[in-house]
DNA sequence: TATTGTTATACTCTATAACTATA
DNA sequence: TATAGTTATAGAGTATAACAATA
């Protein structure tokens, strides 16, 4: 269910039926997501950070206090995982666990003023090129864009 | 340019200016595609494949023959990775490196018959799970989905 | 000289599972 | 008991760069 086997057809068939159509069109969304994907992953290492340091910083810069539980069911990974990932961030100075004073066991996270500063770099960046990778769509077929998708997500969530 | 930040508002304008749409837009083709694509992780891992070695087997199975450089070119990754991935896949029997005669520079990659008795019940389960995930969606609107992921697509390699 | 593939190195991400502290 | 976070372990993927064989 990833971007391979790109050409393939089932049949030589002249009608293309429903299920190929639906496949093809899911190899469609994979490679156009993979291949901006691959020039987010350029535009962040530019900035020194990873993609999913890059989503921590800008998951926090829009709900700062997020506890790290909280954090990584957002971002769908382990709690190991996001922690070993604000580990590193830590290191940078970008963000800091802050104690629940209400729940010990519990850390709030929280950006930096210098880390603020960077993800908002970033983020303008981000736009900047998002507009760039966009611009061959009319208004009338970005719109058209995000609903088919906000389409495909609710039908995708309501399995 | 990931998932994050999915529900950012640079200004509190009614107005929802062509930037900003884009933006979101973005955001919405990558969290429709990351939804999806955790579904076919777990999917292929009850295969007992990776990602990476399921685009592997795929390309093969539909572009049989092509050399390790082609591959790294075809999935955007260095010749060293894909060395890496390939010297796992072979250790499972489902596919084979053979010299080329010609350039004895050159792998050619092949599967092996189990490889492609494999890969086929892996691409038969993928394609099932594919028009599930999709079927939320009209023909018309998959028709269109597709059309407007293919400009682009187009665009985003003119640049 | 240029190209194909290999190897060495290093790092990040990822999951699982056992562990500590707190509730 | 249950939950939040940490740590240990393991493995895959990724890039870079130096290397060998071949063209």
């Amino acid at each position: 269910m990833s971007n391979a086997g790109q050409s393939r057809s089932h049949s030589l068939a002249l009608y293309e039926g429903e299920a190929e159509l639906k496949v093809r069109t899911w190899v469609q969304l994979a490679r156009t997501f993979l291949l901006i994907q691959r020039q987010a992953v350029v535009a962040v290492a530019e900035h020194e950070l990873t993609l999913p340091q890059f989503d921590v910083l800008a998951t926090l810069r829009f709900s700062e206090g997020v506890s790290q539980q909280e954090l990584a069911e957002r971002l769908l990974v382990t709690k190991g995982n996001v922690c070993g990932v604000i580990d590193r961030l830590e290191k940078t100075g970008w963000m800091e666990r802050r104690n629940d004073p209400r729940d010990r066991r519990t850390n709030r996270l929280y950006l930096t003023p210098e880390g603020k500063r960077k993800i908002d770099r970033v983020l303008a960046d981000h736009d900047r090129r998002v507009e760039q990778v966009m611009r061959g769509l009319t208004v009338t077929d970005t719109i058209a864009l995000r609903s088919l998708l906000e389409t495909l997500q609710k039908s995708v969530e309501s399995e």
